[in-house]
DNA sequence: ACTAGCTTAGACGTATCGTCCAACCTGGGC
DNA sequence: GCCCAGGTTGGACGATACGTCTAAGCTAGT
């Protein structure tokens, strides 16, 4: 996951860094088999001879988008991550703004979901999700059970029960459309993350 | 979803039958572009023109594949969820199984899973995932708010959580390993689900 | 004006796809 | 026992897309 150097065989002029993001539609509506390369050259104005000469094959370059969104995912949520607050705010916020991410990433957010089955290829991918994403949940968590604001019996399991529930409902929103807002499904999200669906002892906020 | 239909081109005979099967493992290992067909003629002793003589593609394979694992779940759930008992207790054997059956048949769910990401191909998949799995859990949640046994402000949205939470807790299972039994997971899983991660039982404010 | 490196069109060899055909089994009907 | 319909298979085929390569242009810095 450092920087391009894995994907790109060598350093990506800015103008082409822009121009190739448009790839990202073209993967996510085809999938990474049935892109053409011919078709990514049309779709980014960047001739097919020059995607070549900078990278060694598509999912190469679907690689390097990959990573590049991931390395923004992992600027955004390890700052909502760093701001003040208990661990159990931070994990509000958290959740919060990974699904808006999701919500402002869609197609690319898609393919990563997509390529997280496979075990072989774009290995490195796996683990930028756990830097980007599982991390700052873990490190929430971890911190909400010191300072009392979150009881967690079991971090692992905790931590991928948020992801799980994020990412599904991440993918709810992308693919069925937004009925409903963000803002609403983050809220759902957490009450029950926080509050549980067990019937409880006494009535718990609800949004 | 309906049966072979779609994916085999006509009735697929019970000796093949058995031996596709066996393309799972390449498909699981390769992903379904750097499969090829003649490695799947190899792999289950099927010729190559035969394949292509029951099969339009690769693909159909693979969808054919996953729908008869998407039925064989349905199978496996919808026992699970016909059984007596309050909504929760549904809900509860219905994690156990899923869990389980991920567990057994590990090559297939990861391809079920790097395909669900997939807008355009293998769409009646999307439909058979929500039948198989969706729609029992969202029974179970619907029968648990109706006796009480659950509180579920939002059935779409614990529905989600429910499944994001098995399916990532299952992938975690697959793809770092045992170390953990799945009963334990299980257990970690649904203490978390049916009491949340907030503190406990503090008194609040209902709305 | 010269050079080094970026850019690009196009030609090429290779791999794999999916189609097709002709030959070969095999089992049921007569 | 013979015949035929339909399943089965090897191998050849054209098409497509891949990734490589070359050579010609095009900069920008010196």
């Amino acid at each position: 996951m450092n920087q391009s150097s894995t994907n790109a065989i060598r350093p990506l002029p800015d103008d082409l860094a822009e121009r190739i993001d448009l790839a990202a539609q073209v993967f996510a509506d085809n999938g990474l088999d049935a892109t053409r390369i011919e078709h990514l050259a049309k779709a980014t104005g960047i001739p097919r001879a020059t995607l070549y000469y900078y990278f060694p094959g598509k999912e190469h370059i679907l690689a390097h988008l990959l990573s590049r969104t991931l390395r923004q995912m992992t600027v955004k949520l390890s700052a909502a991550a760093a701001e003040p607050g208990t661990g159990r705010e931070r994990l509000t916020r958290l959740v919060r703004e990974h699904l808006v991410f999701i919500g402002s990433h869609g197609p690319t957010y898609r393919l990563l979901f997509a390529e997280l089955g496979r075990a072989a290829s774009l290995v490195d991918i796996a683990a930028g999700v756990d830097l980007a994403i599982m991390a700052p949940i873990r490190e929430a968590l971890r911190d909400g059970q010191r300072d009392g604001s979150l009881r967690v019996d079991d971090i692992g399991a905790a931590t991928s029960i948020v992801y799980g529930a994020v990412l599904i409902t991440g993918m709810q929103h992308l693919l069925i459309g937004s009925d409903r807002q963000l803002e609403d499904r983050a809220a759902a999200l957490l009450d029950v993350i926080l509050s549980g669906i067990g019937t409880t002892p006494k009535p718990r906020r609800s949004r």
